[in-house]
DNA sequence: CGCGAAATTGACAAGGGTCAATACCGGTGG
DNA sequence: CCACCGGTATTGACCCTTGTCAATTTCGCG
């Protein structure tokens, strides 16, 4: 199950409950998902005479023309609807741990997961955070590798392994999607490492906060778009594990930003940064 | 072109000629590539008839089963061998620069293939080193996005851009490869993730000394089994931009695991690990 | 308001960087 | 065969950035 081990590290002292687990997700507000469409029923045989619609359960959904779901076709999406299922988690809940077996997917619809691995002695680090609409999971692999966790709160749209690999294998215009993904994720992989061997402290912060500007959800827009205020959907324990230094260093940095006029620091979370191309000039 | 602009970086002082460039690349005796194959005329009628022999130009190749190749039917890997060329680079050679666009890819056949990155003030990072029997290049990608450079003296097995993606196009079982071939690559990124934001220098260095003891080809035999004794492919100026490093930290570290009895160090750059697992211990 | 967790700040230590001197290796030419 | 030379690697002394440990403040939330 793409769900909690009772394993805890250092970063994961919060709660992990989520609100998956039974098999009838109440459809509160704030999850607008409509999954009636997965229970079987009357919606579903409206389903079944494969006409052109939009399933419902996209209807309202943000990123229904992004990342992989951009891919499918109207039948298609139908097809992979009736498996996928909405779910929300809250921040620090972990969604699949290292080495544990993969059996679903998902993709990301608001908020940040943070890929993470750990070493024997507990020494930790980040090693990727997906925004929407990126997908998460590791296709054509046993084991995962990486442990998932939501960073913020997330809502996530969850696929079990078996119905994407059959759609992947039916459709390769999928399938060069998520090889399109799995590239930029090598990419931006690769761009980190940059980041961790050779930037300073300051040069790390600047650029975490820069990441986090130009990929947090400016809600449904255009994307790439910096954001000039945003809440930060990490902790400082989180940024520290990410880039490879302390909390106190993060800190220390930050402050330094702060002093310098380039961000300012509301309530510990909240950022503003009044010249987006002053942060950018400070990612070395 | 993936041939050399002429851009110097600082590990590049070397020379940077390479065998390529001329229609008719001579076979001399070491490089045992028979390319007649890809000139035209009596070989050439024979290949067209789509029998299942091995192409003369892959009969001798050690890379022949594994890697890209082994996903190919002997008639895809006749078509296939049409159009590739063995090349030879010398340590150093500029393969192909960050931003260029993608002419050709290639697989590794024999030494080490370096991916780098470079910031604005030339702070320099290796992001990637490739083995036989690797893919080298970005699929789906116009540019690049790494430099690519010899890191000891590389026979490559070349495939223009066209050839390979009119075959992967073809061919779902090749562009699986090439997906599971990104995912490894991706992985190993992460895992360096962790070495370069959480190791400490002499972790790092031993990290690296164990990477190349298990990568680097065991004269074509088995794969991933580490070998006791080897020539490093890399400058100390590379094993530093690899681990976000100076040379003086990997040399000081370098020596301490000599006095330590982990390894000896035979000229410089002969490596001889008496007790794998020894060096394995250190590497955190 | 008050509690516990998270973040900041300070004093100090240490790992790794910087700069400079020296040693070593590999190739060339006498 | 040996001497020399340029590039590469090692070693040492010193300093700076970042980590460590501890005290304090702020935040989030009941």
């Amino acid at each position: 199950m793409f769900l909690s081990q009772p394993v805890v590290f250092r970063a994961l002292t919060e709660r992990s409950i989520d609100e998956e687990g039974d098999a009838g997700l109440p459809c509160n507000a704030e999850c607008r998902c409509s999954n009636e469409t997965e229970r079987g029923g009357l919606a579903m045989t409206r389903l079944d005479i494969h006409n052109s619609q939009t399933p419902a359960l996209c209807q309202s959904c943000e990123i229904r023309h992004k990342g992989m779901c951009g891919a499918l076709s109207s039948d298609e999406l139908m097809t992979l609807s009736r498996h996928t299922r909405q779910v929300r988690h809250e921040a620090g809940a972990q969604l699949s741990s290292e080495d544990a077996p993969i059996t679903s997917y998902a993709n990301v619809m608001r908020g940040v997961v943070k890929l993470t691995k750990v070493l024997e002695d507990g020494r930790q680090q980040v090693v990727g955070l997906q925004f929407a609409p990126d997908f998460v999971g590791r296709i054509y692999g046993q084991t995962s590798d990486v442990s998932v966790e939501a960073a913020s709160n997330v809502e996530l749209c969850r696929v079990p392994r078996m119905a994407l690999e059959q759609l992947v294998a039916e459709n390769p215009k999928l399938e060069r999607r998520l090889m399109e993904q799995t590239l930029r994720e090598l990419d931006e992989a690769r761009g980190w490492m940059v980041t961790l061997g050779r930037k300073t402290a300051a040069e790390k912060v600047a650029s975490l906060l820069y990441l986090i500007a130009t990929h947090i959800d400016p809600l449904g827009d255009k994307e790439g778009v910096a954001v000039t205020e945003f809440d930060l959907p990490l902790s400082r324990a989180d940024i520290a594990d990410f880039l490879g230094l302390t909390i106190e260093t993060v800190s220390r940095q930050m402050t330094k930003l702060r002093t310098a006029g380039v961000i300012s620091i509301i309530a510990n979370r909240h950022i503003v940064v009044p010249d987006i191309l002053r942060l950018k000039a400070r990612c070395g």
